[in-house]
DNA sequence: AGCCAGGAAGAAT
DNA sequence: ATTCTTCATGGC
């Protein structure tokens, strides 16, 4: 990816490989209003230019990780589009990125996730930013650990978690977000069998975790849009479970870049 | 009104 | 070890 930081401002060169509006619709981060998006403490703003993208922060080294800027998106595209499913997907999404998301967030964004829909998931955080959020100039951080830690269970029913709330009064209780880095040492194997111990995290939202914070490729998130894509590109199956296997062994280490192309394609019609 | 949303937990088999 | 049922909430 062609970039030079000056300044507080990432400026993208092109716009093949970078667009913000697939980045963030593609439903791996929640936190975002049009083009300004927040991660933990930090926030940044995208704007088009007519050579590409302006990214303003005052953190341009956290965002340059964040977007993944040093991965070369073009040969993953190449080598995904060899796969003829994945054509019209990749031509589709083509300005999609991989995020690097704060980890302790993606645990909590993901258990909301479960059974919801992206419209009250991202409701739902706001809230949460808020209400327990540290206020950094106009805007809210995500809630600390200890914040959130100091709250009642009922808190999150009242605003709109529903059942997931013991899920995350629970998790709260089970690990810490030093925990969660120290876990990265892990293989995705053993990283998936720790996830999975944790209140209101199942296959599912362990698979997003490992995606969307630990940057493991070599997963393949199975939700109803997924689900939905298989039965109708592949064949009729039902059990996720197999429904994952059978994609890994098809996609490998690059399942995780081929499950985004396929979800933002698949809810888009 | 009923179905669905980036599913997981607990019970039943 | 697999399959079935239940779980809040809001949008459509």
């Amino acid at each position: 990816m062609d970039y030079k930081i000056e300044g507080n401002i990432i400026k993208i060169k092109g716009k093949r490989d970078f667009n913000p509006r697939h980045i963030l619709d593609c439903g791996q981060i929640f936190a975002y209003d049009g083009n300004v998006v927040y991660s933990g403490k930090e926030r940044a703003e995208i704007f088009e230019t007519k050579e590409g993208f302006d990214i303003f922060c005052s953190n341009p080294e956290y965002f340059e990780n964040f977007f993944d800027l040093k991965t070369d998106y073009g040969k993953i595209k190449k080598e995904l589009s060899k796969k003829v499913i994945l054509v019209d997907p990749v031509r589709f999404g083509y300005g999609i990125r991989i995020l690097k998301n704060d980890l302790f967030e993606t645990l909590i964004s993901f258990i909301i996730s479960a059974n919801n829909n992206i419209k009250r998931i991202k409701m739902i955080l706001t809230r949460l930013r808020e209400n327990l959020g540290e206020k950094i100039g106009d805007y809210h951080a995500f809630p600390s650990y200890e914040k959130l830690l100091c709250v009642k269970e009922d808190f999150f029913k009242e605003i709109g978690c529903g059942y997931r709330a013991s899920y995350l009064f629970k998790v709260l209780r089970q690990i810490t977000p030093e925990k969660l880095e120290s876990l990265r040492e892990l293989n995705s194997r053993e990283l998936k069998q720790k996830l999975v111990e944790l209140a209101g995290v199942g296959p599912k939202v362990a698979d997003c975790i490992m995606l969307f914070g630990y940057g493991r490729k070599d997963v393949f998130p199975v939700d109803t849009w997924i689900h939905k894509m298989y039965n109708t590109y592949y064949k009729k199956e039902d059990n996720r479970i197999k429904i994952r296997e059978n994609l890994v062994k098809e996609f490998g280490s690059l399942s995780g870049y081929a499950q985004q192309y396929l979800f933002f394609y698949q809810r888009s019609i």
